[in-house]
DNA sequence: CCATCTATTCGATGGTTGTCAAATTGTCGT
DNA sequence: ACGACAATTTGACAACCATCGAATAGATGG
């Protein structure tokens, strides 16, 4: 349990929402990039490594927003994402119980 | 890590079985029931408590059983279900890597 | 053998979703 | 203000999927 790891409290819709966004596995692929990135990892990195088209990928970075995996941080032109590990972690705590 | 732990190694294939599997709300719900029964849960059990058909449900169950998240034992007339915790933990394990 | 009970399979359907091309928004430098 | 670049939104489409009713399979008891 780390300093920064505040508790992170999810409701049954926040669980079904990152369950689906976990469904897919490009979006899998793309978080796991994320969270490897030395720093906040910017979208057009993204579109490098997965082949897909900008739109697909903005759609993605969406639903893993919406599901509250990823803190999507824009600075100017560009921007950057960085995953919810409190969430995920979460998430994943819940899942264990069973 | 119990005796009965052996190692589970999960494929990429697998992987995203189970994740498509707990991608869906209901699924995660039946498996939730399943985990929380004494002993194992028979498949009657389930179709009262979830309002599903006969059908859904056994749709449901294969996709469970397809992806390695339970074990079906077949008594006579009868379905009994148990959850295959070691493979749910190596599937949390592999998404806490990230 | 037949009726009954449990569970699965089949066929169909309405809704969801991943994907793209094109249009749009927003930002920066010149 | 304008052009170039990054990202999002829109509209459309094909593929997938949860769900159901009906038919089927398999087991048990009389």
């Amino acid at each position: 349990m780390t300093m920064a790891a505040r508790k992170v409290q999810l409701d049954e819709r926040q669980i079904a929402l990152i369950a689906r966004a976990l469904g897919d596995p490009r979006r899998v692929e793309i978080l796991r990039e994320v969270g490897a990135a030395k720093t906040t990892c910017p979208c057009c990195q993204l579109l490098e490594s997965q082949s897909i088209t900008a739109a697909t990928l903005s759609h993605h970075m969406k639903e893993l927003e919406n599901a509250g995996l990823i803190d999507v941080i824009r600075e100017g032109k560009t921007a950057r994402y960085a995953v919810r590990r409190d969430v995920l972690a979460a998430y994943l705590k819940d899942l264990a119980k069973i």
